[in-house]
DNA sequence: TCTTAATAGGTAGTTATACTATCCATAATA
DNA sequence: TATTATGGATAGTATAACTACCTATTAAGA
């Protein structure tokens, strides 16, 4: 027998050889229900094919570049799985990536909702994000960083841009598949790079400032 | 005895109170050398003051909101106790944010470098920030997500505004203690603001988009 | 002063998460 | 036919972050 990379169908050995997971990581995959149970041709004989490779990639993603429990990984994958829209894909996606903690600071609420509807978003108030941007504004306040609270508007400027850059990637794909594949991996992607890239730009900046310190 | 909020000089109890943390979470800061010891009185005495609370509040922070594991985040207060300037403040925290993971990938090095130089943008090539960041994009290549890294130059520019604001920010805090306070914890604190204004974004656009299927 | 509570410091135990190892009966492969 | 692979189940491991308990002291209140 040939593992052949063209054919759907595989085993156990290849399906752990192509997703580089061990066999024992794959099969508490299984127990756990993240990854869909193969196609039974025995009592103790299966066969796996593209999907099940895909499904290994995404819970890859999620938990190593998202860092997210396998708890809210299987939160993804059970939306992933039911027929939810791209944008219905989107909300669990951003429920599995905030750690909830529990607010109602009105004073944080009132900054926010200042800076937010200055640039005409509407948004849930009872959505996760919207209480995670209040207990991120409430937090800046305890500590007394009111520098960035100054700048509260130019990081709402900031955060549009890249708002309205996702969506328009999103909209590029053509099957809905594709899209919820697009909707799902590239908020788990997007995130790090955008992380990085600020960094980067934390340092070009840095450097500006030693330089004319120096100077 | 009163507990009083003015003195500087507290014991045990009054530390577990005022931090929020309880006695024995504390004695296991100190054993991990993540608390600086309180000043001794006597064999089994010691007083705590401000500086202890402020340190368990950064410890708070870099825990909770950052996520970060007790091994990053005593590399961050030994960098705050020793003498560093804001700019090797600002690596010491960056270098704890990234989770490092190793690549080589020259293509995606090629298409990072062409966006962030259209940009003028000058970093270390060597720094987990641009590995992260080269990491990221080899990421994005190998899961086809292709609409992302098309607008690549949408996401380094707003993070140059947003790496600008951070930048921006620090300079306004008056001393040198004050500016390195406002660099790791704002650096911490700022990261989930970003974020769940970012989702916000998505949220306004998506409705935006929504609305538009449904006429 | 006497009694009760708190403290520093140490060792050991706990909880949660994410695997990893071993078995066994059966099935595939050489 | 001998060896290897597989599905399913159960049990064990590794790590991180606490948590509980103990002892000798010290502090605080009646």
């Amino acid at each position: 027998m040939q593992e052949s990379a063209e054919k759907s169908g595989m085993r156990m050995a290849e399906l752990s050889r192509r997703s580089g997971l061990s066999v024992p990581t794959i099969k508490y995959y299984l127990r756990e229900g993240l990854l869909q149970p193969g196609r039974r041709t025995s009592v103790n004989q299966a066969v796996y094919d593209r999907t099940h490779l895909e499904r290994l990639h995404l819970i890859g993603a999620l938990t190593s570049v998202a860092g997210l429990p396998l708890a809210k990984v299987r939160a993804v994958v059970d939306a992933v799985d039911g027929q939810a829209s791209e944008v219905e894909a989107m909300g669990v996606v951003q429920d599995a990536l905030i750690d909830e903690a529990e607010t109602d600071d009105t004073a944080a609420s009132a900054i926010l909702d200042r800076a937010i509807t200055a640039r005409g978003w509407h948004c849930a108030k009872s959505s996760p994000a919207y209480r995670a941007a209040v207990n991120a504004v409430a937090m800046l306040t305890t500590e007394n960083l009111t520098p960035i609270l100054d700048r509260l508007d130019a990081y709402v400027e900031a955060a549009e841009d890249v708002g309205r850059t996702d969506l328009d990637a999103i909209s590029d794909a053509v099957s809905l598949e594709e899209r919820i594949r697009g909707v799902v991996l590239g908020s788990v992607l997007r995130r790090p790079l955008l992380e990085a890239l600020v960094l980067l730009a934390q340092q070009h900046f840095a450097q500006d400032l030693t330089r004319s310190e120096e100077s």
